[in-house]
DNA sequence: AAATGTTTATGGCCGG
DNA sequence: CCGGCCATAAACATTT
């Protein structure tokens, strides 16, 4: 029986889904969102069985990553040139695996449609935009440099970072990297029902930082209007005026025909919209959420914001 | 043109 | 048996 940490799976068939490799892949970098093509890369480096054929099961990725909800597109910025969009996790799918396990599902991760809290007007978007970026400006400034140094994903929580199950990502991805906090998956799906907090998990992998990253040298401006913290154009956030954009926002409508369904929150809690690119692997930013109603800890025992919901 | 995304269809597997 | 999950194929459309 192949090891699944050790990647010795050689020829055989990884006992994954597309989904859950891709959410490997996704998972295994601080960015938290990946191009198709890194994506695909991800899969072959660590599986040689996906080395061959790969017309066809590119195809069939590619078409969970389209069918999934759990599976978020997020436009390049115009500093960000390349072919096709970032991929990335629904905020809200983080329990989507049992235990962190990869080899299996709960239930299946389905969004849910919420037109009525989104802002009423494009212009209401782009000023909560502006005021999330403000928000978390202030936030680092004023934390910056002396964050408690709260070991990422443990801040807070009574998990003990010492289980670590087989086919938790940090297992699975650790050939390349060791995690030092000891960063496990089933960790992270205990905090804020899943939301990745994507600067503390730099901070805790900062050296994956230069090994895995796409765009290291694409510095992003936050005093820039026209894109939010995820590097969403308001734009495109606006025209469809039905979710908020503090997050990275799903280029595809939410299923509205979902009856009496909602998908995303009047509120988003503000350490949300941290930037990943905005982080330095030199000087991490240890940003807690300071100016978000809800410690990590917090949330553990609230309900997600989020309205998504796994159906089942 | 090739890569990327979307959508529909079909069939297998498995658990309730 | 039925429904959910998954894999695969294929026909598109869109983007670079």
């Amino acid at each position: 029986m192949p090891r699944p940490g050790r990647n010795t799976y050689s020829d055989q068939k990884p006992p994954y889904s597309y989904i859950s490799l891709t959410a490997m892949a996704i998972q295994s970098c601080p960015e938290k969102m990946l191009p198709l093509s890194e994506i695909y890369k991800f899969i072959m480096d660590r599986f040689p069985y996906y080395r061959e054929n790969t017309q066809r099961w590119q195809n069939s990725l590619r078409h969970n990553l389209s069918f999934n909800d759990c599976f978020i597109k997020i436009p390049r910025r115009p500093d960000q040139p390349g072919k096709g969009s970032f991929w990335a996790l629904h905020p809200g799918c983080g329990d989507m695996f049992e235990n962190g396990s990869f080899l299996r599902r709960r239930k299946r991760f389905k969004v849910l449609n919420a037109d009525s809290l989104a802002p009423s007007k494009p212009s209401d978007a782009a000023h909560y935009l502006q005021q999330q970026a403000k928000l978390r400006l202030s936030a680092l400034a004023a934390t910056g440099t002396h964050l408690p140094q709260m070991s990422s994903y443990n801040l807070g929580v009574s998990q003990p970072s010492t289980f670590k199950h087989p086919f938790a990502i940090e297992n699975i991805i650790a050939r390349e990297y060791k995690v030092p906090g000891g960063l496990a998956f089933s960790t992270m799906q205990s905090m804020s029902a899943g939301y990745p907090l994507h600067n503390q998990l730099t901070t805790a992998w900062p050296h994956m930082y230069n090994t895995n990253v796409i765009d290291t040298a694409a510095p992003i401006s936050m005093a820039s209007s026209d894109y939010s913290a995820y590097g969403v154009p308001i734009k495109s956030l606006c025209h469809g005026a039905q979710t908020l954009p503090a997050i990275p926002v799903p280029i595809k409508p939410t299923p509205a025909a979902v009856p009496g369904l909602s998908s995303l929150p009047p509120h988003i809690p503000a350490f949300l919209s941290n930037s990943p690119q905005s982080l330095s692997p030199t000087s991490p930013q240890t940003a807690t959420s300071q100016s978000s109603p809800a410690t990590p800890s917090e949330t553990l025992t609230n309900p997600p914001t989020l309205q998504s919901v796994a159906v089942h």
